[in-house]
DNA sequence: GCGACAG
DNA sequence: ATCTTGTCGC
């Protein structure tokens, strides 16, 4: 089959309805897991230039155990709902280089708390068949109401009458973070796992450790050519 | 029709 | 996403 990657908002969208119905929500995580998969993005400005970070972490402690990365170009424009089509290429590129098969994707983003119920979250899921979880640091289309200020507070995101999420304190009297589901993992797993990999900060630690390594490498590249 | 809109 | 210093608060 000749994947061809989508050029244009139609087709992209197209894409996503095809591959939503690879979701898999039924099941909850196989066990505890032991490792996570931290991913993001970091963009250079004023070029197309690129560094996607994939940093493996231990659960248990929080640390990181790996780090990988990719470097490339983006050839398709930042439109709300089409995340994935601008990210997906190189996450799966830094991925790729870690060794070790994680027991959980962390995105930077959101998962099926999406217009079509398949955010970037959903879309590494299905295509690497591993379970997912989107963490996103603002809100996008889902309603929800404040939650209290205590770590551990949530409330739910709703967006057409149902349940897609939930807005997650991870720190007493920080702004909530929006974690939704991707594929192959519960919203309570999700929300625990959260937690539990945020113990100092808002941002948990492996979204966190990919900002700071992708941040990183893009400052020590050499300048666009 | 208008507004809103992950990164 | 990214451009950007100091400053308020715990």
């Amino acid at each position: 089959m000749t994947e061809v990657a989508p050029v244009t908002v139609a087709e992209a969208e197209r894409v996503q309805e095809a591959l939503r119905r690879r979701v898999d929500l039924t099941i909850p995580l196989p066990g505890p897991p032991a490792t996570v998969a931290g991913l993001d993005v970091s963009y250079e400005v004023g070029s197309d230039r690129v560094v996607a970070a994939a940093v493996l972490l231990d659960v248990a402690t929080a640390r990181v155990r790996r780090a990988e990365f990719a470097v490339g170009e983006v050839n398709f424009p930042y439109v709300p709902g089409l995340l994935a089509f601008r990210e997906v290429p190189f996450l799966l590129a830094a991925l790729e280089k870690l060794t070790v098969r994680p027991d959980v994707l962390v995105c930077d983003g959101y998962g099926v708390a999406h217009p079509r119920r398949f955010g970037l979250a959903c879309h590494l899921g299905v295509l690497t068949g591993l379970p997912s979880l989107g963490v996103a640091k603002t809100p996008f289309t889902a309603r929800f109401d404040p939650p209290e200020q205590a770590r551990g507070a949530w409330s739910p995101l709703v967006d057409g009458g149902e349940t897609v999420g939930r807005a997650v304190r991870t720190q007493t009297g920080v702004k909530p973070v929006f974690v939704s589901v991707g594929h192959r993992i519960g919203l309570a797993e999700a929300t625990g796992l959260t937690l539990a990999l945020a113990p100092r900060y808002r941002i948990p630690e492996p979204t966190r450790q990919a900002d700071l390594l992708s941040r990183t490498v893009l400052r020590e590249l050499p300048p666009a050519g």
